[in-house]
DNA sequence: CGGTGGTGGTTACGCGCGTAACCATCAGGG
DNA sequence: CCCTGATGGTTACGCGCGTAACCACCACCG
C-alpha cells in the first residue's frame, strides 16, 4: 500500500474481475463487450485507487507510447515560445498525447535516440530539423513533422516574412523610399532574421524601391554607435530603419540619440514584437506587434494540422500581427 | 528491417550471444562477469545496428525509468529559464538521467499524473511545489526535489532577496536614506518579488533605515505615469527606488522623463538582471547584473544535489551576480 | 581420480499492459 | 432435447528488458 503505485491488477481486484476486463473497460474497447454495471464497478475501483496507467506497461503493449515530442531549437527563447509551448500541449492534449518538451541544447541525448527511448508517437518541430535528424528519426520509424519546411510554406517562416513586408508597407506609406535592415548579431537567430530580411526585400522589390542596406547591429553600446555611424556615413540616403526587432531597435535609436540625430525627422524606425519597453523609449517605437497567445495558437494548429496530416485554416493574420504607430515614424 | 527499431535480441543474434549477456554488456553489470572479446563483440553489433534501448522495457523490468521530470512554473520564461533547463539537462545527462520538461500550462495532465505515468525517477522543480501535489506525488512513492524550500533557504528565493541586499547596499551607500521598492503588476511575478521585496526590507533595517515604500508599476503608459506622480506626492521624502527588474525600472524611468524629474538628481533608480536594454535608456540604468549562465549552473548545482541527498557548494555569489553602475544612480 | 573453486556464459521469470482466442451461461428455435 | 447465437466475461500470450538462478567447462589440489 505505502508507495507503491496501483496496477492494473489492483483495479481489477478491488473491482472483483479480471485484468482483461479492467484493460477493455478503462480503454473503451471499440468491440463494446462489457456490461455496464461491471463497467461501473471498474471505473469506481480505479477512481478509488486513484489508479493511472503505467506508460511504460503500455507503450510496451502497443509497441509505442503516446507522447509527442516537441523539439525546441536552440534559440533564445522568449514568451512566444513558452506560449506556444503551451498551446500545442493544450490542443494535443484534447487527441490524448502527451507533449514532452526536449530542448535541443547541445548537450544530452540526441533527438532520435530521445525518441527512439521514449517510442514516441511523433516528433513535432517548430522550426526545420537538419536533415541528418529527419532521416535518422525516419530509419527509426519515428514521424517526424516540422511545421512545414522551407520550400511549401514553413509556418514560422510565413509569420516572419509578413512581418518584414509589414515594416516595409508602413514605411513606404509613409514616402520613405530607400531603406535599412538592421540584423542581430547573434547567429543563432538567423533562422528568424533571414526569413524576415527576405520579407523586407520582397516588399521593396514589389514597390520597385531599390534593396535596403543591410547592417548588424552589436552587442555592446560603443560598437552599437559606430554600426549606426557606419551605415549614415555609408548610406546617406537611406531615411528609414527596419530593425529586426525591438531590442535591435531600441540599441538603434540608442545609437542615433548618441550621435544626435533627429528621429523621425532625418531617420525614421520600426521594430517587431510590440515588447513592454518598446512604449517607453524616448521617442516610443513603432512597431509590429505580435500577439503572442494569438501566434502561438496559430503556430499550435500548424503543426497540429500537419500531425494528423491535413491543412490548417490559419488564423487570419489580422489576429496575430498588427501595427502600432508610435512616435519613431 | 525497414522502420523497425532493433531490440537487444536483435544485438544478442547479430553477436551470437543470449538476450541476457548483451544486457549485462550495455548495462556495465556490477559484477563483471563477461569476457573482454565478447564484450566488444557485443559492443560492435549494438553499435552497427544502432541500437537504442526501450525505456519503456527497461522502465518496465526496472520499475521506474531513468526520466528526470522538470516542472517549470507558469511564470514568464526568459533567458535565465532555458538557461537553467540547459544546465539541468547537462548535469543530469552525466549521470546516466534524462530530462524531461513539463511546463505547467493550466491545461495538459497535472503533474502527479504524469510523473506516474512516465514512471520517472525524480521531480525536480525549480520552485517550490504546491502542497497537494507534493503529497500526490509521495503517495505515488515519486521522489519530488524542489530546489529548497522557503523555510531552509530555497534557492531561487535566496538569490532574488539577495538580488534585493545588494540594491539597497549600493544606494545607502551613495548616501540615500528613504528607498521606495517597484513590484510589477502581473501576479504571477510575486513568487520572485516577494523574496526581492524582503531582501530589501531586511536590508533596509540591518541599516537603521525606515522601510521602503512599496508600490505598483502597471503595464500601460499612462498609468504608469500616474503610478510615479502618486508616489511622488504620497512619499515626497523618497529620494531612490528599488525596482523589482530592469524592465519595471525602465518603466519608471519613463514616468520620470514624462513628469520631468531628473534622475539621479532627484530621484535614483536601480534595476535588477542587468538585461541588454538597461544599458540604451536615457540614461542608461544603473542594475545588478544576473551572469544567467552562472545563475543557472549555480540552480542547477543546487538541485541535482538535492537529488542525490547532499547539498551543494553553492557558487560564489559574486561570480552570479554583481553590481553595473551606470548613470541612474 | 574426486572434489573444489573460479570463469563465462545461458535459461527462466516477471515487470504492467493490450488483445486475440477461448469459454460459460442462457434464451430461443427446430 | 440438442443445437445455435448472443452476451459477458476469462485465460493466455507477448511486447523489450533486467537479473537471479543455474550450468558447462576447465585448472588445480589433495
Amino acid at each position: 500500500m505505502t508507495g507503491r503505485r496501483p496496477t492494473s491488477a489492483d483495479v481489477a481486484r478491488e473491482a472483483g474481475v479480471s485484468r482483461a476486463t479492467v484493460s477493455y473497460v478503462l480503454n473503451d474497447a471499440p468491440g463494446e463487450r462489457i456490461a455496464q454495471p461491471t463497467r461501473e464497478r471498474v471505473l469506481a475501483a480505479a477512481a478509488r485507487l486513484g489508479y493511472a496507467p503505467s506508460l511504460a506497461g503500455r507503450a510496451l503493449a502497443n509497441g509505442h507510447s503516446d507522447i509527442v515530442l516537441l523539439a525546441m531549437p536552440d534559440v533564445p527563447s522568449g514568451e512566444l515560445t513558452s506560449r506556444f509551448i503551451d498551446a500545442v500541449t493544450r490542443s494535443l492534449a484534447a487527441q490524448g498525447l502527451t507533449v514532452v518538451v526536449h530542448f535541443d541544447v547541445p548537450s544530452a541525448p540526441r533527438l532520435p535516440r530521445l525518441a527512439a527511448m521514449l517510442s514516441v508517437r511523433a516528433v513535432l518541430s517548430l522550426l526545420p530539423l537538419p536533415d541528418a535528424e529527419l532521416a535518422a528519426l525516419r530509419r527509426l520509424g519515428v514521424r517526424a513533422v516540422p511545421a512545414g519546411t522551407e520550400s511549401d510554406g514553413h509556418a514560422v517562416a510565413a509569420l516572419t516574412r509578413r512581418q518584414g513586408r509589414m515594416q516595409v508597407d508602413h514605411l513606404a506609406g509613409a514616402g520613405h523610399t530607400h531603406l535599412a535592415y538592421a540584423l542581430p548579431a547573434d547567429p543563432r537567430l538567423s533562422v528568424f532574421a533571414d526569413p524576415r530580411h527576405d520579407g523586407v526585400r520582397q516588399a521593396c522589390a514589389a514597390r520597385d524601391l531599390p534593396a535596403p542596406v543591410a547592417f548588424t547591429v552589436p552587442g555592446d553600446p560603443p560598437a552599437v554607435v559606430a554600426a549606426v555611424r557606419a551605415l549614415l556615413d555609408d548610406a546617406p540616403q537611406v531615411t528609414a530603419i527596419c530593425a529586426y526587432n525591438d531590442e535591435v531597435a531600441l540599441a538603434v535609436l540608442h545609437g542615433m540619440r548618441e550621435l544626435g540625430v533627429a528621429v523621425p525627422a532625418r531617420m525614421a524606425l520600426i521594430g517587431v514584437d510590440g515588447i513592454p519597453l518598446s512604449a517607453y523609449s524616448a521617442p516610443p517605437l513603432t512597431t509590429i506587434t505580435v500577439a503572442p497567445a494569438a501566434a502561438a495558437r496559430h503556430l499550435a494548429r500548424v503543426a497540429v494540422a500537419r500531425l494528423s496530416g491535413d491543412r490548417a485554416t490559419p488564423v487570419p493574420v489580422e489576429d496575430v500581427l498588427h501595427l502600432t504607430p508610435r512616435a519613431t515614424t
